[in-house]
DNA sequence: CAAGGCATGTCGAAAAATCAACACTTGCCG
DNA sequence: CGGCAAGTGTTGATTTTTCGACATGCCTTG
C-alpha cells in the first residue's frame, strides 16, 4: 500500500536521469542534473544509491556505468499508478485524457491504430 | 526544460498528498504521512511550502485548509511530461500503454467509447 | 618504467531538512 | 469568569543531505 521511497531530492533527480537513460556513467548524469555539483559529489549520490539498492554499477571499460536495480517494466508501472493517484483520483481514463492532450503527444495514424487495438485487447481481458 | 521542484522528501510527500486530497487540513495530511511525525512538524513543513509558494491556505473554520498554488490541470499536465519523457522516452503511446495494463485499469464500455474518442478528437486535431 | 591522466572511494565539514517542545491565541462550555 | 481544547507560529536542537578536498589505484602512452 505504501511505497518507501525515502529518497532525498538529489538522489531522485539522479534515479530520474538513470531511468530516462537506461544506463548511465557519472559524467552523463552530472551533465543533465540541474546546478550540477562537483563530479566528486555526484559519485558519492551514486555510491549511496548503490548501497541503498536502488542503482547497481558495471565495470564499463574503465568506468562504472549505473543502472536501476529495478527493471524499468516495473518502475514504470510504479511511476503510473502514482500519477494516477496522486493527479487523477485514480481514474485511468483521465490519464490517458490528459496524456493525449500533451502539447507533444503527435500520433501518427500507426499510433492511433495501435491505441486502438490496445483498448480492445484490455476489453477482451475483460477490463 | 528543466524543472525546478527542488523540493525535499517531506516537501513532496505532502504536497502529493494535497494534490490527492484537491484541499486538505494539517491533520489529514499528517493521517496520510508515511511514518508521521508530529503535528507540530507538519505545521512546520506546511509553512514552509506556504512560504515557498507551492500552497496557499484559506481560513476554514476555526482551521486553515490547504490547497496547491498551481492548479490541478496544470500540475497534471506537468506531472505526466515528467512521467512520459522520464519513463517512457517521450512515447505517449507506450505510456498509454502501460497505463491500459494497470491492474486497477478497469474500463466500462463507457470508458472505451471516451478513449476511442479522445484518439479521434487528437486525430482531428492534427495530432 | 615513469608520468600523466582518469576514475574512483573516504572522510569530514557545511548546509539543509526534520522535528518537537513550548508559548500563544481563540473559541467554547461549565 | 475560568479553564480546557484545538489550532497555530517560533525556535533551536538533532539528523540527514550535500558537497568537495584529497588520497589511491589503474591504465595508457611515451
Amino acid at each position: 500500500m505504501s511505497d518507501v521511497p525515502q529518497l532525498s531530492r538529489r538522489e531522485r533527480e539522479v534515479m530520474d536521469i538513470v531511468h530516462e537513460l537506461g544506463t548511465a556513467t557519472s559524467a552523463q548524469i552530472r551533465s543533465r542534473m540541474a546546478e550540477p555539483p562537483t563530479d566528486s559529489a555526484v559519485r558519492s549520490v551514486l555510491r549511496i544509491l548503490v548501497r541503498k539498492g536502488h542503482l547497481s554499477k558495471r565495470q564499463e571499460g574503465v568506468r562504472y556505468v549505473y543502472l536501476p536495480r529495478v527493471p524499468t517494466s516495473r518502475a514504470r508501472r510504479a511511476a503510473m499508478r502514482h500519477v494516477v493517484r496522486t493527479f487523477f483520483g485514480g481514474s485511468v481514463e483521465g490519464a490517458v485524457a490528459t496524456l493525449l492532450d500533451l502539447e507533444d503527444a503527435i500520433l501518427t495514424p500507426d499510433d492511433r491504430a495501435r491505441l486502438r487495438a490496445l483498448i480492445d485487447q484490455a476489453a477482451r481481458e475483460g477490463r
